[in-house]
DNA sequence: TTGAAAGCGTTACCAG
DNA sequence: CTGGTAACGCTTTCAA
């Protein structure tokens, strides 16, 4: 087995209490103590038990993710910002989804009740219904961010990006490239995502005295399936709009690999812009237009508001911090008619 | 704050010791005291507090996947796998990048030998010296497993891909096509994938009585931009290979992309061969052919392995499994000289 | 500045 | 089948 603080003690001849304060905080020791313990314990390649003293001090310090779907690489670079903020803190990064998570009627709080981790990010807008209500209880509440998604009735602070900025941005540009026939590619129906990113192309297309099509499609998720399968719907269209703004990236590549299967071209035959960025975006043929949102960053802040959160700082339930985000013009949209 | 084991032993009149026995083995406890402490147990929501647990236990119930970069969404799906294996054994997954668990000179092995997990699942087979040798004291080594990835020199239980296999049908595939003149876009230098993939190229061709062209390109990394740049040194190549097998689909794509930029068509021009199946690669324009390998199922066996480790199973520090991988034909290959 | 000792919340051994 | 009681390894008063 491994040492423990009594060994240490023992081997350089001060109390338990000596060591732990060496360790904890080496100011409240004399210099000379202190070297000889540092000795005793370098010597010795001393770790102190963290579950020993998690258990004294009542934290875990640990932080749980959750995702709908960690197998989606979307998430990873939120993952990058999140364990970059936390582990410069010292804190531990653990992950699942909401399927492991909820599997077998089981609670999302028992980490946190469990005293597994001292807090949540929740990545997942769309729990079931008990899942948000047990979130709200008071000691609870105080100890759980979203990020990227959040909850349609609020209750707990979140960190996302500029979706409807976005989306206005979309719309200029195809509009300024002279398309007034433009459609929206969306996203799971009811996804907060969705609706807030929706709402945006239907506020910007107002604002120049458009509007969408009465025909919607899309309305299965965010993925690349879904993308291609849209293609299919758009295809037999009657009046075929000049542009598409999809509700994601992923739908969008999905989209044009559709249309490319049905010897349309993007972007000669329909403009088509994404929402994300994400790294294969500026890699697809045609490169995609896109609004790039910072997720690593989005990431970091959401574990930044979450320690601040554990560590006692008040926070208003509702406080929503929103980032920026911005139009990366590639090859995927031109002017309309161009054939 | 939370109740205790003693409040719910005081609240139903029994000794903590049967609380505890209710929870832990119910079956050694009568039918009545069960029934009467879990009713008081339901009705104020006790959760064993697993810090205390643990600690009395002398294990963390948890273990820590080590990925080179958390950012790569290459990962996601293998944490998919790893999470679903351990979760339906009650483990949790941390994550963090080799970046970060480095950091400051910090061990690899803090998690270990602070008692916070009770292994580790290695994705990085590019560890540097010194971390490689911490990981081999004989009290860790037993807790550590390589997924994906591994170490040349051995030393550890891994899972991994059949690499060379993989490379053997992307050869026969070409070859079959009618392709003689096929070249190799490297991975980064050293790495193990890089030269097993290599390795099996080189096999296979040699079987077909072909050798790879004696210019390199390539070797930076596995990236779309790694790709992309190898793109220009193909093009300003003497006498251009009709084919060429790339390390990865990312470098595959970021190489198509390059390739479409400087006017050559795949496949017409240039056929292309990926490797690993990542999602985007049926959806890229033309779809990708590519060896498939399961990564959620990599991520199972390895978090089956490690469990069965930490469980004591005996397991030769050797021991390798090999994952099958398949050919995808997707519209990237297609006869030479096609235009 | 240091040490003694009381926990932190469980579990598991040992009696009964 | 049940209860008393030592641990598990550490931190933190409280005194000296």
């Amino acid at each position: 087995m491994s040492l423990s603080i009594k060994d240490i003690a023992r081997l350089s001849g001060v109390s338990t209490a000596t060591v732990s304060r060496t360790l904890s905080h080496p100011e409240r020791v004399s210099e000379t103590t202190r070297e000889a313990v540092m000795a005793v314990v370098d010597q010795h390649g001393y770790r102190v038990n963290s579950m020993a003293r998690n258990l004294r001090r009542q934290r875990a310090d640990s932080v749980l993710a959750i995702v709908p779907d960690l197998g989606n690489p979307f998430f990873s670079a939120i993952f990058a910002g999140l364990q970059e903020t936390f582990s410069a803190q010292g804190t531990d990064l653990l992950v699942t989804d909401s399927r492991s998570a909820l599997r077998g009627g089981q609670s999302l709080l028992s980490h946190l009740r469990e005293a597994r981790v001292d807090g949540l990010v929740c990545l997942d807008g769309g729990l079931p219904q008990a899942a948000r209500a047990e979130l709200k209880a008071p000691d609870i509440a105080s100890r759980v961010v979203f990020a990227c998604e959040w909850l349609v009735e609020g209750g707990f602070p979140s960190v996302r990006s500029d979706n409807r900025a976005g989306m206005r941005l979309a719309v200029d540009h195809l509009v300024e490239l002279g398309h007034r026939d433009i459609a929206y590619l969306a996203g799971p129906e009811g996804n907060v995502l969705d609706t807030e990113r929706r709402a945006g192309v239907v506020d910007a297309m107002a604002a120049h005295g458009l509007a969408l099509p009465a025909v919607q499609f899309g309305r299965n998720d965010f993925s690349l399936e879904a993308g291609r399968a849209a293609a299919e719907d758009f295809i037999s269209l009657p009046a075929r709009p000049t542009a598409v703004i999809c509700a994601s990236d992923q739908l969008a590549v999905g989209f044009a690999s559709g249309l490319h299967a049905r010897g349309l071209r993007v972007p000669d035959d329909v403009s088509l812009v994404g929402f994300d960025d994400i790294q294969t975006a500026e890699f697809v043929i045609p490169p995609l237009t896109t609004i790039r949102q910072d997720r690593m960053r989005l990431g970091a802040q959401a574990a930044g508001l979450l320690l601040r959160q554990i560590a006692g700082a008040a926070c208003p339930a509702d406080k929503v911090i929103t980032l920026p985000v911005s139009l990366q013009i590639r090859g995927s949209t031109c002017p309309p008619g161009r054939d």
